[in-house]
RNA sequence: GGCGAAGUGGUGGAAUUGGUAUACACGGCAGAUUCAAAACCUGCUCCUUCGGGUUGAGGGUUCGAGUCCCUCCUUCGCUACCA
């Protein structure tokens, strides 16, 4: 036995102690109640960083704790191994895709395994695999054939020299990172599928997710973006033909006789189909061209327009006004175009002032900026008076009458294009006759496997450039035909993977319908920045399945932990900052039980957590007093046994603690003050053995239970001292210590005296002793008194094992 | 721009349901130990005119506000092709 803690040679022991015994291995078909417990799998970068090891030790503690609880505990691992960085890494490096993520897979395996991670590794998954993607061609074809697929044309950044589609993170300044040329949208055809069939049932369903932060299921909301409009047509007023006319969505069909003019997207089809526009508004239009896809880029750029020329005219108050082209105008929400009603609305407003166009007040206010509540109307002809929801029916009635406008719910969630032009992702199972005609491959030619011989020397997508592989013969009809080469996006890859987990071994079926019960996942842990897109799409998947008879349930994750970031100096942590930190090198020091410790006591994990290589030296100490102070309750030889107070409170805390540790990890996953509430047991602990009368039976008591509770956190060094103290089980197997309840309510307690909500004494109180008896308590003891003394008392709050609060007049 | 968070000592953070603000740590200071140092151990560590004051700023509700409400500031995440 070690009299030193030695990190390194304990947790290479405990490690292959676990191994030999299979002890992460979880079988799948035992009956006893299950805990699927699953951390967002990672993108095999190359390395390990600390936000993994954060992700994962949550992850890890969960588990591991619940399993204590005797629960069938399933924690798999997996790779999210298609992606970019791949192949950025084989121009930059001239390294094959699949080479480089095999290795980085390899490495990263070996680091989540010196972490002590409790993975079910038997059932690992990576996502390039095509035992894999297999699968999610199979489900892609079943979705194509309920025509929950379709192609359109959609808008892409386009690098001219690299001749390349850009993803946004590419695009720096409005220029490509590579080429540094200025970039252009361009049009081209990708797939589609039909999310906003299931927007509806996406939101619904969110009063499902109880367990999930209330921050993500708002963020969810908010971004499927139900409203309760009106599509209206405003009819052209040069083209004599009632066909021509420029359709807009609005939610406030009460302010429509406020409308001053219409603004469209530069990309709207009335710019696109009207051939005499003058050169200013071509040269606008090519303006807008320039700027990247991202919403966030068109919503902060200076907002402005040029006029079209274009007349139409108002389908209530029959008056023309002008369009405008307006590049904050989005082309992809509503009909994009907007009518703008500048009294009633502080974008239009904004633009208007800016361009001297009109602003008309149609809603009864007392200001000269936007008004943008509901109101009485005024202006307004026959609608003058009416209040929103009158105002509104009238109006829709007149545009019914004129064909002219209709009710409309409008969700801002657009359908996903999972379409990429890229190699490193899985080949969308599709082919092309020559007359443009799409089949789908058939079920036994699956899957449709990415060519290994590649070269991303030229220009444009690897795969359409490859000489060979897209060339076939169609198997139905032997014609010659030509293979999709776009691929999917990765967020398809990850939108099932926790379902794959439970069949990963079935070379027959996509998900085994025996593994149902083990669906949702229990709980599910991953970074804040998930918050919608993965977590959408996963749902959205969830419901496909469901609707296709593979799955039983209707929500994927029943409850969610968004753990915050790693900061290093209150910034993220980046390469190009040089702030990163590596954690080989903690383990290397200190070991993983002291870096799985403080990645756990540093922060709630929900909250941003700052890294401090100060601060990790605390944790290692801590360890190093547990190891010290174990040993020593070890070899007291002498059983000196005495009822002490000193004992009793010991007892008391002991409980106390128990308590507070178990209502932390499992109700609230605040793991650090289940920490710092270890840590002020085991000092009171320390204390209590250095005293005279010890009873070493209640140390034994005390320092095992510390174990135990600290076992999920510090795996390894909890394994090697349960061995020391004689046990010869493996500790993820003991059940989680139990609260002896009457110990803690037989204790005194502490109650706080307040005069004026002013904090004025303290008093130690019996468990059960009445309001009447604190009171008199109080008012005769000195120290107080001199407060009350010669004021009246108003009011006496007393609240249960808390306080009691004298509120008086007069006060001295 | 929109949506969602966060802001408490020198630092990370605690205060769970509106009830003792600063638990538990880090750092710092002093002591003990040592030939000396490291390690370990013990104590102290928000400000103060000693009445009191203090949770990003300013208002409000309440017997009582870090916690609830309003206005504002700063930082962070997401914003549909980073994952």
């Amino acid at each position: 036995m070690d009299k030193e803690y030695n990190p390194n040679n304990i947790e290479a022991n405990i490690q292959k102690y676990w191994d030999d015994n299979n002890s992460f291995v979880c079988k799948l078909d035992n009956p006893s109640e299950k805990f699927y417990c699953l951390s967002m799998f990672p993108y095999p970068s190359g390395k390990l960083h600390i936000g993994h090891v954060r992700n994962y030790t949550i992850g890890d503690v969960i588990a591991r704790s619940n399993r204590m609880l005797g629960k069938n505990v399933f924690q798999p691992m997996g790779w999210d191994s298609f992606g970019l960085p791949a192949e950025n890494a084989a121009i930059a490096n001239d390294i094959h895709p699949s080479e480089w993520t095999r290795n980085n897979i390899i490495h990263m395996k070996s680091q989540l395994k010196r972490l002590g991670y409790a993975y079910d590794w038997s059932k690992e998954i990576s996502t390039s695999d095509p035992d894999y993607y297999k699968w999610e061609q199979w489900f892609f074809l079943k979705l194509l054939k309920k025509k929950l697929v379709y192609k359109k044309l959609s808008e892409v950044n386009w690098d001219p020299v690299d001749k390349t589609v850009l993803a946004n993170e590419q695009v720096i300044d409005g220029k490509g990172w590579r080429s540094g040329a200025n970039i252009e949208r361009r049009e081209i055809a990708q797939w589609f599928l039909k999310i906003t069939d299931y927007a509806e049932s996406l939101l619904d369903d969110i009063n499902q997710l109880s367990d999930w932060p209330s921050s993500v299921k708002m963020m969810q909301k908010n971004w499927i973006g139900k409203s309760q409009g009106a599509l209206v047509k405003f009819p052209i007023s040069s083209s004599s033909d009632s066909k021509y006319f420029i359709e807009t969505y609005t939610t406030r069909l009460d302010t429509i006789c406020g409308v001053t003019f219409l603004a469209v997207s530069p990309s709207h089809e009335i710019v696109k189909n009207t051939n005499n526009l003058s050169d200013n508004v071509v040269k606008f239009i090519e303006k807008c061209n320039s700027l990247k896809i991202s919403e966030e880029t068109l919503s902060t750029i200076t907002k402005e327009g040029v006029d079209t020329g274009i007349r139409v005219i108002n389908p209530i108050t029959k008056k023309e006004i002008p369009v405008w082209v307006a590049n904050y105008v989005l082309s992809d929400y509503g009909t994009g175009s907007v009518m703008s009603v500048p009294a009633h609305d502080t974008r239009d407003n904004e633009f208007a002032k800016k361009y001297n166009l009109p602003t008309k007040k149609v809603i009864k206010s007392d200001t000269d900026d936007a008004f943008t509540e509901k109101g009485i109307l005024i202006n307004s002809g026959e609608y003058d008076n009416m209040d929103y929801t009158t105002a509104t029916n009238a109006i829709l009635e007149s545009l019914k009458k004129q064909n002219l406008g209709m009710q409309k719910i409008n969700y801002r969630l657009r359908d996903w294009g999972i379409s990429r032009q890229r190699y490193w992702g899985c080949p969308i199972p599709v082919f092309y006759h020559n007359d443009g005609s799409v089949y789908p491959v058939p079920d036994e030619d699956l899957p449709v496997k990415l060519p290994e011989d590649i070269d991303f020397n030229l220009d444009g997508n690897p795969l359409d450039n490859h000489p060979t592989w897209k060339y076939i013969k169609c198997p139905y009809t032997g014609k010659d035909a030509i293979r999709e080469t776009d691929t999917f996006d990765t967020f398809f890859e990850s939108s099932w993977y926790y379902l794959r987990f439970l069949s990963s071994d079935s070379k027959k079926e996509i998900f085994n319908h025996n593994k149902n019960h083990w669906l949702p996942v229990d709980q599910y842990i991953g970074g804040i920045e998930h918050a919608i897109l993965h977590l959408l799409y996963a749902r959205f998947f969830h419901k496909l399945f469901r609707d296709e008879g593979i799955i039983d349930s209707d929500e994927p994750f029943s409850s969610l932990l968004s753990q915050g970031m790693v900061l290093k100096d209150g910034h993220k942590m980046s390469k190009s900052k040089g702030n990163t930190i590596d954690p080989d090198d903690i383990v290397k020091k200190y070991g993983a039980d002291t870096i799985r410790l403080f990645i756990m006591f540093s922060a709630p994990p929900e909250q941003n957590l700052e890294w401090s290589d100060q601060a990790i030296e605390g944790s290692y100490k801590f360890l190093k007093r547990l190891w010290i102070l174990t040993h020593k309750i070890i070899n007291m030889k002498e059983v000196v046994t005495n009822d002490s107070s000193d004992s009793n409170s010991i007892n008391i805390k002991l409980h106390m603690t128990i308590k507070k540790v178990s209502n932390d990890i499992f109700k609230r996953n605040n793991f650090n003050t289940a920490i710092a509430s270890i840590m002020e047991f085991f000092n009171d602990l320390s204390k209590y053995s250095q005293s005279n009368n010890i009873n070493r039976e209640l140390l034994l008591s005390g320092i095992t239970t510390i174990v135990k509770m600290l076992s999920p956190i510090t795996p390894h060094i909890t394994q090697e001292l349960w061995f020391q103290l004689g046990f010869k089980t493996n500790l993820m197997d003991v059940s989680w210590p139990e609260v002896d309840e009457e110990i803690i309510n037989e204790s005194r307690k502490e109650i706080v005296v307040q005069v004026n909500g002013k904090l004025r004494g303290k008093i130690s109180i019996e468990s059960n002793q009445s309001e009447d008896e604190i009171k008199s308590m109080v008012e005769s003891n000195s120290n107080i008194r001199k407060y009350i003394d010669g004021c009246e008392i108003i009011n006496v709050i007393y609240v249960k094992d808390r306080l009691i609060n004298y509120v008086i007049q007069n006060e001295k």
